[in-house]
DNA sequence: AGATTTATTCTACTTTGTAGTTTAAATTAT
DNA sequence: ATAATTTAAACTACAAAGTAGAATAAATCT
């Protein structure tokens, strides 16, 4: 089966969408950062970059590292950028669980009609 | 960390959202076609139970051996039903998913607006 | 040069996802 | 009544994804 077919873990999607998020800003700090902020989930920067590093494996993400800036001490930023194929597999990612979603209704959940 | 308070697996979603759907007719083979005709996803029959009991040992699906039946031969069926913390844990995830999506729009999608 | 800051890489382990084979329990045909 | 058939679950083993924590690197500042 091609690596395009298969489905993405949900830590994925959430970094892929983190990413998309980010535009410009995207690289492992940041990316930390929003996840902390808007799902209240605190993963380590290790977790982080070995998953970072599984989605560039398969193709998902492509990344640059950033210019030294003059403004700041530490280290050069790796930038992370999510490629047409990691969309895709976000698009269906999506579209399978809104599928499965849509005959289900949960307790105390409104229907929608 | 409580066991309520993790998100779960893609997987594990889609068995639950299944169950939900089949309702009194959720077991083995039912689970399986469903997630074969609606989402295109094949997954043997091991696999499948596998996650459901796994899903049992975390509390979010609760399972009864069924009668037999006259009707027909074969083994007793067993059958699988989601707990109230299985549908919260669905709940957060689906929630922590579109909190993630929301300022997201890919490229080809429509914007909500 | 040494301290500080910012950020990535490395290593190791746990949990989830997946397949394939085996076993079990019922009915049907001989 | 027993062997064949049907339906379905249990077991075993491995691959992939999720997670943590320490180590390392490359800048700037003093």
């Amino acid at each position: 089966m091609n690596a395009k077919e298969k489905y993405l873990g949900e830590f994925e999607q959430f970094l892929l969408l983190s990413i998309l998020s980010l535009g410009e800003e995207a690289y492992g700090t940041t990316i930390r950062q929003l996840l902390a902020d808007k799902i209240a989930r605190d993963v380590t920067i290790g977790a982080l970059y070995t998953t970072l590093e599984r989605l560039e494996k398969k193709g998902f993400v492509e990344s640059k590292m950033g210019e030294a800036t003059r403004e700041r001490g530490g280290r050069a930023k790796k930038y992370f950028k999510v490629s047409a194929s990691g969309e895709q597999a976000l698009k269906r990612s999506k579209q399978a669980l809104n599928t499965m979603w849509q005959d289900v209704t949960l307790r105390g959940e409104h229907c929608y009609e």
